[in-house]
DNA sequence: CTGAAAGCGCTTACAG
DNA sequence: CTGAAAGCGCTTACAG
């Protein structure tokens, strides 16, 4: 029912062979013949099957992109759309397709990646969801096919990956605390479960130290799932006696709910306490006060992530790629006493 | 390289036919046969190849949803990510994959479409773009190809949508304003580009009609472009002289920079203003005040989208469809004076 | 219950 | 410059 290659090689009075060529661009097929066919193939409004070219070429240019599933929150990456964005942007210069690859949880993403693989579907996979001890990631390397991480994996050699600078980042933040005067600088949302936000933890540490500042575990709260909020990490931790004048969550979200926190109990930020979280979102901009924060530049995480992964699909030559992205601290009224009732 | 249905056979020293059917899992083929042949499948480690299989079936499993583009703003649906879990959960469920597509510009979506489709790539479209006139739903129409839209278009026969109803939102949420004892009630954000947007605020119209309030020009702020923040849209607009008591901004993103303004200037929210916003994006419960929003279950709309979209892929009888999902007005601190101070 | 053959819509050596 | 033939890895009438 649909047009296919021999309706037009009928049409045009050649044989299959040759319109394939003429759709090809082969230099072979001479101008007029050329010329006759695709004046056919507009008139028939021909469009190549690809998926019948695909069976030949051993090649579907397309790419499955794996998300965090439905149980675990997208809350590790807020920022989700932004690097879809970027992916989508090179990926469709590039002539490639996104499969999207959602599922409930870690066994599910393991069987659905080994299906869209050994079926020929996807040519490369990129992974946003890097875990501890990630089975995607171990069944990926068994099949040694091409594949890249977006966030930096515990065990990485073998492994393409983009990801910021996680420690420098914790570092910086931490150090601009210490600029503004304080010492006793709490991290809230510590999670062993991801390795962006260890790393953050890390750099928090090692500015300490750097300082001569002590480690207090008192002001270090720790959370099992990241969807706990900032707002009932407060409620749970105890630092009546001993509060901190400084706080750095592990994410905006995070910030947002300990600021709320903080105003119920009557205690100003940045007056009586500055805050600062990670990864910028929207609002950040907008919140009251304005949130300190870090830029990571979602969309060039993707855009990244991408190439990496095109140059593994495409290279014979099997080298593991790395991309490190530079972010961006971004200081707002939550961390500045007196920024915006200062004359400038 | 890949091991085929051909290796299969010639191991099992059946016939492809009989291998075929054994995975097809067809009652003809004896038990025994069956199990021997699962039994080398796994050994070798098969995993039929699913490009030959469409080729043949002429069903890829495969749809595409198609999203704003890199310059049009993903604004439009903050609750982009939500609609696709939704998506994701039942598309899974009945083995499909998504294909995201996403490219710059309105006239690059329309030929990507047609590739797709035509190139016999996907089954069915999800389209999150509505815009006005919108080409690419001409071009499915034209193509009598099975898509569904999210958001209600404005020729809406012969095509597939789920949406909230916009309307009743809009008439609810200005009757709660009314019922807070307001009569001066803006409406900041009205955009001819989008039909959710404008259904809204023809909601806001009938609340203030039925109420028998005059619908004052002065308090309808329009924006040209989503992307326009309620932070500039205040400072564009002149309320100074018969300020309103109470506005209604399109959006919570665009409530959130209403806010920032009113406190730069020294206006109170809830007290001397109350605002509220739709969508109910994360934050608006941590926002200070804590927003007044309209959540318009993303997750359902996925789901409902795909489902719909199944229904006109698998049946033959061709009949419209749609959904409308239920949206629930949330109440908060930012449209209600004194609640947060009054004991309880 | 099983197999041989044709076909899905392309591409690409091989031959001329 | 063009065509006939084989093949990509499956499925499915048809025959037995």
């Amino acid at each position: 029912m649909r047009v296919t290659i021999n309706d037009i090689a009928k049409a045009a009075e050649v044989s299959p062979s040759t319109v394939s060529r003429a759709i090809a661009n082969n230099p072979r097929i001479s101008t007029k013949t050329r010329d006759k066919i695709f004046k056919i193939m507009k008139q028939m409004n021909y469009h190549p099957n690809l998926i019948a070219r695909s069976l030949v070429n051993k090649s579907t240019r397309i790419i499955a992109l794996v998300v965090p599933g439905n149980t675990e929150k997208v809350f590790q990456h807020p920022f989700f759309p932004e690097i879809l964005r970027g992916i989508a942007s090179v990926a469709h210069q590039s002539k490639y397709n996104i499969l999207i690859s959602s599922v409930a949880d870690v066994n599910d993403e393991k069987q659905m990646i080994n299906e869209l693989v050994k079926g020929g579907v996807v040519e490369g996979v990129i992974l946003m969801t890097s875990r501890v001890k990630d089975p995607s990631i171990e069944e990926l390397v068994k099949m040694d096919f091409p594949f890249v991480v977006i966030g930096s994996p515990t065990n990485d050699d073998q492994i393409n990956w983009v990801d910021n600078n996680n420690f420098a980042i914790g570092y910086e933040l931490t150090q601009h605390f210490i600029e503004q005067g304080h010492t006793r600088i709490a991290f809230v949302g510590v999670s062993q479960e991801f390795v962006a936000v260890l790393d953050r933890f890390a750099g928090y540490k090692k500015a300490l130290e750097d300082n001569r500042l002590p480690i207090d575990d008192s002001l270090i709260i720790e959370c099992e799932y990241l969807s706990n909020n900032g707002y009932d990490l407060m409620q749970r931790s105890d630092f009546q006696e001993k509060r901190p004048t400084g706080i750095i969550a592990c994410d905006d979200f995070v910030a947002f709910g300990i600021i709320k926190f903080l105003n119920e109990q009557g205690i100003k930020v940045p007056e009586d306490i500055i805050v600062a979280g990670f990864n910028n979102v929207a609002l950040s901009e907008y919140f009251v006060p304005s949130l300190t924060s870090v830029e990571v530049n979602a969309f060039q995480l993707g855009i990244q992530a991408f190439e990496l992964l095109f140059e593994s699909i495409n290279s014979d030559f099997k080298s593991v790629r790395r991309a490190i992205i530079p972010a961006e601290l971004i200081i707002r009224d939550s961390t500045c006493i007196g920024s915006k009732d200062q004359p400038r």
